[in-house]
DNA sequence: TTGACATATTCCGATATCGGAATGTAATGT
DNA sequence: ACATTACATTCCGATATCGGAATATGTCAA
């Protein structure tokens, strides 16, 4: 087994940076392939082939108009993905506080470790402990 | 060539579900791996390896104690993720405002293919046609 | 029809990725 | 020193993924 083969999870399609770039330029308004192929700078069955994974897990649009086909990035495709990083928010405040204080103490006396090769800390305190669960 | 090597890119390390669990299950307090396999319910080797990813692109800190090894969630690493989606916010207030249009005028007059298999809009009105050039 | 566009699909090889099983390594307890 | 606990790493096979080249499909124009 592998991946969850990129064309089932918006998270994978848009793992790809080049599948980040079309996002971005097909957020504003839809355009013909030809000009995003332009545009990126990248062969055409390329773009061809990125926009397939975009478009099967929704995260792009497609309009026929006569023989050039019109994409659009679907945005609301990528509000799961902002919804779950926002997720952390609240964390990474805390965490500003917490390495500002570190920081502080860090420089009136000797060094705090944090993520070096190894620490071994060997009786600490355990801070608060006993955090939510929040899965998705 | 395949991906941009996983342990690269913070947008491919949470490609993968399992991934996704283990920060939110760290997101609020350090755990050791032990916990972690226990409530993820996976082979440890495979917690390992995937917290080795997770640590490498700077997802996780890790911080020793005795033969422990305490892993976090650094939310902040995930903010670039956050922002990166923020990015298309501006873009899914409109959507939602054209989807309801769309919607009303459908109701009024006949369909309006938006996505189906295939198109091909012959001739038909085309609606606004040449929508703007508004680059990046 | 024939031909020129515009785009999609298929085939291929190189490389990644994931899970599972087995094994390695460091810290602790006796 | 020895066994045990807690993790990490390595090896392996199955499958995915990506880019490139070639080819197929569909649409308009003469």
């Amino acid at each position: 087994m592998a991946r969850a083969t990129t064309t089932s999870d918006s998270f994978n399609a848009v793992a790809e940076p080049r599948r980040r770039e079309i996002l971005s330029y097909l957020a504003g308004a839809e355009r013909p392939v030809g000009e995003i192929v332009a545009a990126l700078g990248l062969p055409q069955p390329s773009i061809s082939k990125h926009l397939r994974v975009l478009h099967d897990v929704g995260l792009v649009r497609m309009r026929c108009q006569g023989r050039q086909k019109l994409y659009r990035t679907n945005a609301e495709a990528i509000r799961p993905l902002h919804e779950w990083a926002a997720t952390f928010e609240r964390y990474w405040q805390h965490q500003l506080l917490r390495v500002k204080e570190l920081a502080e103490a860090t420089v009136r006396h000797g060094a705090a470790d944090w993520n070096s090769a190894d620490s071994t800390t060997p009786d600490s305190k355990t801070p608060g402990s006993k955090p939510p669960d929040s899965n998705t």
